[in-house]
RNA sequence: GUCCCCAUGGUCAAGCGGUUAAGACAUCGCCCUUUCAAGGCGGUAUCACGGGUUCGAUUCCCGUUGGGGACGCCA
């Protein structure tokens, strides 16, 4: 049984990298039958809050990423916050000091902090010179005595070599004499993380640690943890990193990088999902559009590329795009309606008494807009009762002067006469515009312009006749007494 | 500095010893067209470098260069 985690800590929201990693590891256990456990990794009490955790379990959840274990749902294996589990990791700390295979260390971090700058200086990597390991039974319960603060550092053989069977990067050799004898315990009693991950998914019965490339070094302390403990080791597979456009780790210089704020600004998860997906991981480098269930389908470690990607802000917008066409208008509907009422467009008695309204205006907008909060700007004019001019519109009417109040004036009157159905009005304002010498170009630019203040946007008649008899008019009215 | 990872167009990427080196985004033309999109057609653009191995290397090996990551009593 496939068994993989993802163990986010709650400082801060859910970054589009480990979204990534989140998504590696779900779309493993659903392929493979398997279960997707979230652990929240929440020792740091310093950092850790409220907030985070619900931001965090919120994008999640956004993404359709569902966890088989984990907060809300629980699981056989909890607790699955690591504030919980303390008792746990204090007792693996204590079989390793009594087994002789970790010692307490006295050394305080001045001293530590000493002995690094000095490596520094000296251009050679910081490593524990190993002071407390050989203390005497006596000099340890003197310090003890005395109330010295002390740290538990776990026993490296400096002999030899560890092996990282990595599913995607194949065998990752270190030399065990490049490690030290690293803390696996704090001075206040909290152990540290690469102990506590390596507890959680032993005890876990975690077969897949699928992380980000980052904690490639981190995996042969590890492993050492593994073997000290007697437990299996899982198999590894470190994906690579998403990057900026100046090829370093993703992180908040280079823009915006919360999932929250993605959903926030008009994404659909659907496509974020689809995005993500490709980002690293490609089936056949053919397909872009991919449903979850086919991405599920395809998706294996092997195929994961190696070399970190560039997050591309653009194809995903583009993508983005292709899935908001791809919906229908029912749904489109639910989905813009709040942004609508952000931007003070409609009201919830609108959302009552004009759906039919607001879902036609939406309709013409669809294959336009690329997030769904870009409605609101792209359709301010259906919803405004006074609507400004841009200056490109200014521009239009400057440029045609001479014609503009004839423009209206035949329109108003086939409106009067004939009403707004489309095709109706395209027939009659084509006939009548000719025969008054004016060409479509101009007609059509000028129209746009007086009921919508801009040059951009759907087909004229599609405007005139979403927009209805009275707005129209309304707005020929307007133009006559301010602009003529 | 040490250790580790990586290297196909601007970006995501196919390729896994012999290909005119796919496809997508972006970009640039053209078409469609009442604007903007969308769509259609076409173009520009890639194997980092140097050695091997081989009849033949983008592909395998070594090195160089370049980029990245990790070196915490953070996770």
């Amino acid at each position: 049984m496939v068994r993989v985690r993802f163990a986010p800590s709650p400082t801060g929201y859910l970054h589009i990298g480990g979204a990534r990693t989140a998504l590696f590891n779900w779309l493993y256990a659903r392929k493979h039958n398997g279960k997707f456990i979230l652990r929240i990794e929440d020792t740091d009490k310093e950092r850790s809050t409220e907030e985070s955790l619900s931001e965090i379990l919120k994008s999640l959840r956004w993404l359709g990423l569902n966890w088989d274990e984990g907060p809300d749902v629980g699981g056989p294996y909890g607790p699955y916050f690591q504030s919980q589990r303390l008792d746990i990791y204090l007792k693996y700390i204590d079989k390793l000091l009594s087994e002789n295979k970790a010692y307490k260390c006295f050394c305080t971090k001045e001293e530590l902090e000493e002995e690094r700058k000095k490596a520094e200086s000296e251009k050679r990597a910081f490593k524990y010179s190993g002071k407390c390991k050989n203390l005497t039974e006596y000099e340890i319960k003197q310090k003890e005595e005395s109330k010295i603060p002390y740290t538990v550092r776990i026993k490296i053989n400096q002999e030899g070599e560890t092996v990282i069977k990595d599913k995607i990067r194949g065998d990752v050799v270190f030399q065990n004499s490049v490690l030290d004898d690293f803390i696996i315990m704090r001075a206040d009693k909290m152990p540290v993380y690469n102990f506590v991950v390596v507890i959680d998914d032993a005890l876990m019965q975690i077969t897949h640690v699928i992380r980000g490339e980052d904690h490639l070094s981190n995996t042969p302390k590890q492993i050492h943890i593994y073997k000290a403990l007697g437990f299996t080791v899982p198999e590894f597979a470190h994906i690579p990193l998403i990057l900026g456009p100046d090829k370093s780790k993703l992180s908040k210089r280079h823009g915006e990088t919360s999932c929250g704020v993605y959903e926030k600004n008009g994404f659909l998860p659907e496509a974020f999902i689809n995005y993500l997906a490709l980002l690293g991981w490609s089936p056949d480098g053919e397909k872009t559009e991919m449903t979850i269930d086919e991405i599920i389908k395809e998706f294996s470690l092997e195929k994961v590329h190696k070399a970190g990607a560039i997050f591309d802000n653009q194809k995903l917008l583009w993508l983005n795009g292709v899935y908001i066409r791809k919906k229908n208008i029912n749904e489109l509907t639910e989905l813009c309606i709040p942004y609508l009422k952000e931007a003070n467009l409609i009201t919830d008695d609108d959302i009552k008494n004009r759906y039919e309204y607001i879902k036609k205006v939406i309709a013409l907008q669809q294959e336009k807009i690329k997030t769904l909060s870009e409605i609101s700007s792209l359709s301010d004019y259906f919803f405004k009762d006074n609507i400004t001019l841009t200056e490109d519109a200014k521009k239009i009417l400057e440029k045609n002067k001479q014609d503009i109040k004839k423009v209206i004036e035949i329109l108003k009157k086939i409106i009067l006469e004939v009403g707004v159905e489309k095709t109706k009005v395209e027939e009659r304002i084509r006939i009548d515009m000719e025969k008054a010498g004016i060409k479509p170009k101009v007609f059509m630019h000028v129209i746009r312009v007086v009921l919508t203040g801009t040059t951009i946007g759907p087909g004229l008649f599609d405007i005139i006749e979403t927009l209805g008899k009275d707005m129209c008019l309304k707005r020929v009215e307007n133009t006559m007494v301010n602009d003529l």
